[in-house]
DNA sequence: TAGATTGTTAATCGATTAACAATC
DNA sequence: TAGATTGTTAATCGATTAACAATC
């Protein structure tokens, strides 16, 4: 037994190219209702914004086999691009802190679509705790880590204040959660082996305000 | 006159290191509580999660002064980045589509505290205009491009509905805001000089639940 | 075949990391 | 002074772009 704590196989594709494929899924997806069954790299690029090359660059990247002289089927390169991100695979999520941003990530965010399940919702708040969203009963903060085990929760979304940020992100921990959403604007201290995607929405309007001048 | 249709100067600072920048500052003004005045390069690549060169390279590109052998004041390096990413100037912002999402930005994002102003939430919606949402009316989407000339709106919230998206994201850019942050799930078309932060919320979890492995 | 577009390698560009002199 | 840490340049690394042969 090696003595890495906590390990998961590396991924294979680089992260710039795998937000740019979860992007280009939810395009092509759009697109295969417009009737089109094939669509170029340029084709791609252009609704994207990117180049044609960096298009069949990412694609060459998931072994995807288009049609020289024609482009690619939109079909296979969803599918494609589904297996490859590991959408067949099933991925448990919940969802902490049931306020207004909770609740809406549990009503419109379609997980069922990309092969993941919502499989709890939690808060600690007594007036909260019961209401029914999105098809599931709201539980108790206090019943969380047995919760993730239970239910093999692999991903979780942090809605709650900022001030109980850090103490329910322990507790995700201790249940062996392998990745947090982080909407909360406290940055989170985990061990390396739990992911955090920081998601600070006041931070994207300050980045979008600098980049589009003053 | 030049025939270009919109212009902004270019940003001297690399996205990257805009990214990163405005989670200094939520780190920094976090850190500024628990009563320290200096914070090293390493202290704040520990907290980040990155490296103190990359640290003190982006610091230098802000041509902050710290102490050699002591480390950065804290508060300086607060106003200093806050003063280049242009949080002193004022932006108004407006949020359109005030569901679940809409309304939980509104009353949870502190635009206030950094330099920016909620100047109006816009919905389409009988029941819900009228509303009182973080101490404003709910108004109806139709005034949507007066309100924009007429307040000096530069940066829009879309969450609208999916299937509005395209419809409301045209009458922002006639009323020629200068940026949007993109919550719906469709990929929006704009001319190039609008720019579009594309955050939708499945994406994000895709990509998490990728890098964590499966 | 001719035209179009992919598949794939090589070149370029930009961002990160390393190194260390400067100096508090 | 000695120790620590910044400021800044140079080296490395990785991602994007260009190029073009392959081939449908």
């Amino acid at each position: 037994m090696s003595k890495k704590k906590c390990s998961f196989s590396k991924p294979s594709l680089a992260w710039p190219t795998v937000q740019r494929l979860s992007e280009y899924l939810l395009i092509l997806e759009h697109y295969i209702n417009t009737g089109n069954e094939v669509i170029s790299s340029s084709e791609l690029a252009d609704i994207y914004g990117n180049t044609a090359s960096q298009v069949r660059q990412d694609i060459f990247r998931l072994q995807n086999t288009g049609r020289m002289g024609h482009g690619y089927s939109v079909k296979t390169l969803v599918n494609t691009i589904r297996r490859t991100l590991g959408l067949e695979t099933g991925t448990n999520v919940i969802i902490v802190g049931c306020g207004k941003l909770g609740s809406a990530i549990a009503e419109h965010v379609p997980f069922n679509s990309y092969g993941m399940s919502l499989k709890g919702i939690f808060d600690k708040d007594p007036d909260i705790i019961g209401n029914r969203v999105s098809g599931l009963k709201v539980e108790n903060v206090q019943f969380l880590t047995k919760a993730i085990k239970n239910r093999a929760v692999s991903l979780a979304a942090l809605c709650v204040t900022h001030s109980s940020a850090q103490e329910v992100a322990d507790m995700l921990v201790s249940a062996k959660i392998r990745g947090i959403l982080n909407y909360t604007r406290k940055h989170l201290k985990v061990p390396s082996c739990v992911i955090v995607q920081d998601l600070q929405i006041i931070c994207s309007f300050i980045q979008l305000a600098y980049v589009c001048g003053n």
